[in-house]
DNA sequence: GCTAAACATCGACGGACGTCAATGTTTGTG
DNA sequence: CACAAACATTGACGTCCGTCGATGTTTAGC
């Protein structure tokens, strides 16, 4: 079960009920741990929180390899990872790619574990 | 980074504000993905759903060997993670053991990720 | 056009994970 | 006291993942 080559988190949002509400199906359970694998590592939610936390919502590469103490291929890496999981997006601009965090794509993940 | 050995879930939740609120530290960003790294298996996501929707809220692991299609010591193996990251509680009867999900572990992740 | 900077991609390596068959352990039954 | 049933544990195997160094690609500036 590899971790990329994801449906946009959108879908998951809009297929699956809360898992304690609904038996979920083989499926669903695939494409939702899909999701939840892509922020399961240390490295990646530190990454989306420095990318929260920085001014405008947005960094580029550079400003994550220092604070987060990994070479630049794995953070590039990580953050690859983000944006094919549709939890950030890359735009590019001169030398530098800035990442954001798309708008509610983390609580719709919240949002399928929430029993109340 | 191994899912087991963890934490209680109430720990995360006490200990960590939203991870888009904040800047996450390195330790906090490694309790949260033990936890994330439990719940992001798609046989383990079934089989919180089916415990949830067993009759009484719990269910013993022949209950659940063959509806999730995965043989006995492999259910086991899963449950005990879920178990060891707070998330169900196995109480044994008999020759049975029975799981049961705890009240509050999965909102306790949701909420870390939650952004509003 | 050349050089440098920012970033992506590739290839490789070590460790972690999911799965099962085989075996061990505990509990109820005759 | 056997014997069977329910479950846990062990050992092994193949695959996936995180990380890095090396290299490729694009863009800006001289």
């Amino acid at each position: 079960m590899p971790v990329a080559e994801l449906l946009p988190l959108r879908d998951i949002a809009a297929c699956c009920a809360p898992i304690t509400r609904e038996i979920i199906s083989e499926s669903e359970a695939e494409q939702l741990s899909r999701s939840l694998k892509a922020v399961a590592d240390p490295a990646r939610l530190r990454l989306i929180s420095l990318v929260a936390a920085h001014e405008g919502g947005e960094a580029c590469v550079c400003d994550l390899t220092k604070p987060i103490g990994l070479s630049q291929p794995t953070v590039s890496h990580h953050l690859k990872v983000l944006v094919d999981a549709g939890l950030l997006t890359r735009s590019k601009r001169a030398t530098w790619a800035y990442y954001k965090l798309v708008p509610g794509a983390l609580d719709s993940i919240a949002a399928v574990l929430t029993t109340v």
